[in-house]
DNA sequence: CGGCATCCTGTATGATACTG
DNA sequence: CAGTATCATACAGGATGCCG
């Protein structure tokens, strides 16, 4: 891995402020944003199913669902059913769809490094392969770690490019 | 989104027993493991450069690396300065290795998302391409979250299988 | 059913000081 | 440099009960 720009650590400095890892954790830091993020791909909609199936306190549920539809992850959606009051159901928003490489490349990571009695297969629908989460360029190269490299313009400029295991 | 098998949540029973993702939080679930992965992931090896690069105390660093010893995503490795004396410098494992794509998974998201005033760009170091985080299955096709079904064989058996969203 | 309020415990983390 | 020890704070999350 080569870095570059802002990325580059002159003198130990923090990477935090320009870091987008630390922006994702902001939201999904905690075990119980993640497993009702789970349930949400996992087709959870309403208030009962995530706590029943992420195995979370009321409380807890209903803290991470305000917090993930504060952030744009889920949305509300109302609804009613025949002779009852109207209630509302949570849905992934385009931006919450698009943490779902980041959910199962941490899913397919325990299936291969500590997997559990019955290790949850993920299969392309359409043709029956199985799916894997993997690092892949433009270009259409399966892409290692050794090969990435990660650039920043910053304030620092980009005339120090540093490569730390180089 | 489909699921078969054990993760049929019957009843609203709890999948937690059989889900990797929360075998994976296990060790990930905390803000200062995710950075001093990060940081790992950007070449540090050092205990200082761990703690002033991720912005984390002493304590919570050298808690942090211990964790990640323990579970086998990082290892230590004996090495000596002219001089000085022994020390030990922290390195991927090969699992450690394999959450590249769950923590990049992370940092595509929130540029994409949430981007930071310089959001770091990830390249392809051999064809200058840039790179993400994607779904795709072994015959190739890139794999949207409605294309993606998934299975585990359970002691509740394969022969229910329930497609929540459908 | 779908939440929210309150209390309580454990843990994550920072600050500071100390050791080899 | 590479940590450990101690104290203090904040937050995660469980248990319980309330409310529409």
């Amino acid at each position: 891995m080569n870095l570059e720009g802002a990325l580059a650590h002159r003198d130990n400095r923090p990477v935090g402020a320009y870091c987008s890892i630390e922006r994702a954790l902001d939201v999904l830091s905690t075990r119980s944003a993640m497993l009702v993020l789970r349930e949400a791909f996992y087709g959870a909609t309403r208030f009962e199913e995530f706590a029943a199936r992420a195995d979370l306190t009321d409380a807890t549920t209903a803290a991470r669902l305000r917090d993930l539809v504060r952030t744009g992850i889920l949305d509300t959606r109302p609804y009613q059913e025949p002779g009852q009051r109207r209630r509302h159901e949570y849905v992934l928003t385009p931006a919450g769809n698009d943490l779902m490489p980041a959910l199962f490349a941490l899913l397919q990571w325990a299936n291969r490094h500590d997997p559990p009695p019955y290790p949850p297969q993920l299969t392309h629908h359409h043709c029956g392969q199985p799916v894997s989460i993997e690092a892949r360029c433009e270009a259409g190269h399966p892409v290692t770690t050794d090969d990435i490299t990660v650039t920043a313009a910053g304030p620092f400029g980009l005339d120090d490019p540093i490569a730390p295991d180089g």
